[in-house]
DNA sequence: CAAATTTACTGAACAGTGTTTATTTTGTCA
DNA sequence: TGACAAAATAAACACTGTTCAGTAAATTTG
C-alpha cells in the first residue's frame, strides 16, 4: 500500500515547506523578524500545526542551522581543495570571514545562537557539521605545520587559535563594534581592508608567510 | 530653591534604583529574563513609569553597558599597572577573556547586543568606553613593540588582531561552542587551560616569547 | 487657605511573541 | 455509509515592549 508512503513524503514536503519559508522570513526579516506565527502565516496553515512537525522554535533553527552550514560548505569547497596548506589555510580563513559577514543572520545561528544548541543538548545530538568543519580546520592546520617544517606547533592548539580570530573578527564587524572604534571603517571595503590585514597578521605571525 | 533640586535628585535617585533592579534580575534571570515588566514590578511602580525615565529599553541596556564596562576596568587595573610592556599585554588578555567568561550577561550587552549601538547610532553619541578600552590597548600595543624593537609590526593592526582572538575565545566558550567541539573542555578548568593555552600561542606567535 | 497649574503616575489597550489543549475537520479503511 | 484514526485549528495562557488618555499628587499662584 503507496498510501502511507505517501503520507510521509507529504509530512516530508510540508516540513521542508516550513523550513523554506522560514528561510525566505530570515532572508527578507532578519533573524529576529522570524516568528512561528510568520511562519504559520506563509504556509497558510495555523500556528499550531507547526507544532506537528517540529518540537518547538529551537529545533527551527536548529535544523536552519544545519542549512546554513551547507550554505557555508558549499561557498568553501574552492578554499577546500586548494593544495598547498597554507594557501589552502589561508582562503578558509578568507571565506569563512566574507562567509560570516556577508550572511551574518545565517552565521550568528550556527556559531552564537543558543537554540540550536538548546535542541543539540536536549535532544542529546552532536554539533555535527561545526565538528566536521572544525576536524577539516585541524586537519589543514597539520598539514600547514608539516609543510612549514614548524613541529613545534601544535595543530588543535593552533586550529582554536585561527579559529577563535576569525570569529572575533566577524562578531566584530557584523555587530558594529568594529566601525565604531576604527572611524574609517565605516565604509565596507575599507573595512573588508581591516580585516584582510588582521587575516595576513596572523599568517605572518604564525608562519612567517606572506600573502 | 532648593524644592527644585531635591525633585532633580529624585527623579535620579528612582533613575538609579531602576537600573540597580535591572542589574539585579539579569545577574537572577539572565539577559534575556530582563524585562521592563520585571524592573517595574520590582521598583513598584507600573511600567509606564520607566518610560518617563528612559525613552526605550535600548536606553536602558546602554547604560547597563556602561556599568559593565566600570565593572570590567574595575577587575583589569591591576593588569593596567603592569610595567613590563609584554607582561602587561597578556595580562590584559588574561584577565579580557576571564571577565568576559565570568560576566557574560555583562559581556554580551557589552560587546555582542545590538541594543546599546540602537541606542547609540540614534543619539548619535559615541561607544564611549569601549573606545577607550581599545585607545588603551594599542598603546600598549605599541609599547611592547617599542620594547621588543619588532618595528615592522603596526601597532592598530596588533590590537584588532589580539581584540579579536580573545572576543572569539569569550565568544565561544560562553556559546557552547567549544565543549562541543572540544569534548575534553567539559570541564571548567580544562576550558580555561585551552583558552589560557591559546593565548600563550598568540604571544608566542607574535613576540617569540614565552609565558 | 483655596484655586489653578504643573508634574508624576497609572490602567488599559495595541500588537506582538512561543506554546498547549480541547475540539473540529479531513481522510482512510472495513 | 459508518467507524476510526489522523491532521488541523480556534482559543486560550502567559508573556513581551510601548503608547496614550485619564487620574492623582505636589507645587505655585491668587
Amino acid at each position: 500500500m503507496g498510501i502511507s508512503e505517501r503520507k510521509e513524503r507529504e509530512k516530508q514536503e510540508l516540513k521542508e515547506l516550513i523550513l523554506l519559508k522560514a528561510k525566505e522570513i530570515m532572508a527578507r526579516d532578519g533573524q529576529d523578524g522570524l516568528s512561528i506565527r510568520k511562519i504559520a502565516n506563509e504556509i497558510e496553515y495555523s500556528p499550531a500545526t507547526i507544532y506537528l512537525y517540529f518540537q518547538d522554535k529551537d529545533e527551527i533553527l536548529y535544523q536552519m542551522m544545519n542549512k546554513g552550514f551547507s550554505l557555508m560548505s558549499a561557498s568553501m569547497d574552492e578554499s577546500f581543495a586548494i593544495e598547498d596548506p597554507l594557501k589552502r589555510l589561508y582562503e578558509i580563513g578568507r571565506c569563512y570571514v566574507e562567509f560570516g559577514v556577508q550572511n551574518w543572520d545565517w552565521y550568528d545561528l550556527m556559531f552564537n545562537s543558543p537554540s540550536p544548541m538548546n535542541h543539540i543538548e536536549r535532544c542529546s545530538v552532536e554539533w555535527g557539521p561545526g565538528i566536521t568543519l572544525f576536524e577539516y580546520l585541524v586537519k589543514t592546520c597539520e598539514d600547514a605545520i608539516v609543510h612549514t617544517g614548524r613541529k613545534e606547533l601544535e595543530s588543535r592548539a593552533l586550529a582554536l587559535q585561527l579559529w577563535s580570530t576569525v570569529h572575533g573578527l566577524v562578531n566584530l564587524s557584523s555587530t558594529q563594534r568594529l566601525c565604531v572604534v576604527i572611524p574609517e571603517a565605516h565604509e565596507s571595503n575599507i573595512q573588508n581592508q581591516l580585516v584582510d590585514q588582521t587575516l595576513k597578521n596572523i599568517f605572518l605571525s604564525i608562519f612567517n608567510t606572506k600573502f
